[in-house]
DNA sequence: ACCTGAACACCGTTCAAGT
DNA sequence: ACCTGAACACCGTTCAAGT
């Protein structure tokens, strides 16, 4: 009986775990100061000694988030030596984690300055690494990119119909190797 | 002077039309009773004898749109017969429509119920309309159904990537046509 | 029929006061 | 150092009262 209930001191950190749940279990708009603080058995006056503002618990929040999944979806990706055969690898690691609550809540809420300037850094940072896959693979740098930026957008369009609506995407494996094959297709080349 | 300033009493799509204006201008946040009270110099009171809540504001807002966007691009899109060339086409005018600001806030804002439930119906329509070209193009119903919903991620992608992360995107005529060519690629035939 | 004005609830933010 | 409790502003919602 220690780390489980009510603790009498916090830490920033618990506020932003909180707020991470509360954005999967019911979008952004749950992650608001006072049911976070009702969530973590505090008052409201608690939260302003650790953030100045609600908006500063987002940045710090998706700082968090931006940290522990890019960084775990390149590592991931870069282990193996980067060749022809692992695009469509990576592709497949990448249109898998399609439908996570978090990261449909956080696609959902790009609106929000701090979501969508933290999904935006995570995206770039996606194209950068899926383009050095093409170049790998032997394009020159402009197609590599183009094709890469296609990759992504198709990755993103995707991840959005199945948030927004579910009903339209094509079910089972026979979709998924599709959209990897499609990932290939991509890349302008014989 | 008549139709421009302040009139005495308001309509329903007084209100519907002032909302598209403040989400285009300030996102969905920005289609707030007060705000527009102010903005058709009422009070919120008299906001609450044409609608019962925001709630149903913004679904008739989302209405509204749906009918005049939609229908105003499948009929663009429809008016010739389908053929294999009419493809290159459609996805030139879908293509081209990204970017414009009502779009990319309400793209934006699938988070909130209203807006999400609105812009999956038109996607579904958007889906089972390039379905129908693909099929025209030759193609069977699963293979021009599975085409059509990638095509419609990857100009959703964009969309998205236009709108949070437009330093990712390459510029100019090149890379347009170079996605047109995509959506043409996505269709599984040699 | 359509609107005003005052009221209340909820959440963001501040701050004096407590431990 | 960390937190409570009361206060105030802003927006959603209600409603009695006005025209």
């Amino acid at each position: 009986m220690d780390g489980s209930s009510p603790r009498r001191r916090l830490t920033a950190d618990d506020w932003t775990g909180a707020a991470l749940q509360a954005i999967a279990e019911g979008g952004l708009d749950a992650a608001a100061v006072e049911p976070l603080a009702k969530r973590l058995g505090a008052t409201k006056g608690s939260f302003y000694w650790h953030f100045s503002n609600r908006r500063a618990l987002l940045d710090r929040t998706m700082e968090t988030w931006e940290k522990v999944h890019t960084d775990a979806v390149i590592a991931a990706t870069s282990a193996a030596p980067a060749a022809p055969e692992r695009l469509a690898e990576l592709l497949e690691i990448v249109f898998g984690s399609i439908g996570e609550p978090l990261e449909l809540a956080l696609l959902a809420a790009v609106d929000d300055p701090s979501v969508g300037a933290a999904v935006a850094r995570v995206t770039e940072r996606r194209v950068d690494h899926v383009a050095g896959l093409y170049r790998a693979a032997g394009l020159d740098e402009a197609a590599a990119r183009s094709s890469a930026v296609a990759a992504v957008a198709l990755y993103l369009g995707h991840a959005q119909l199945a948030a927004a609506a579910p009903s339209t995407l094509p079910e089972g494996a026979a979709w998924t190797a599709h959209l990897t094959r499609l990932g290939e297709l991509l890349a302008p080349r014989p």
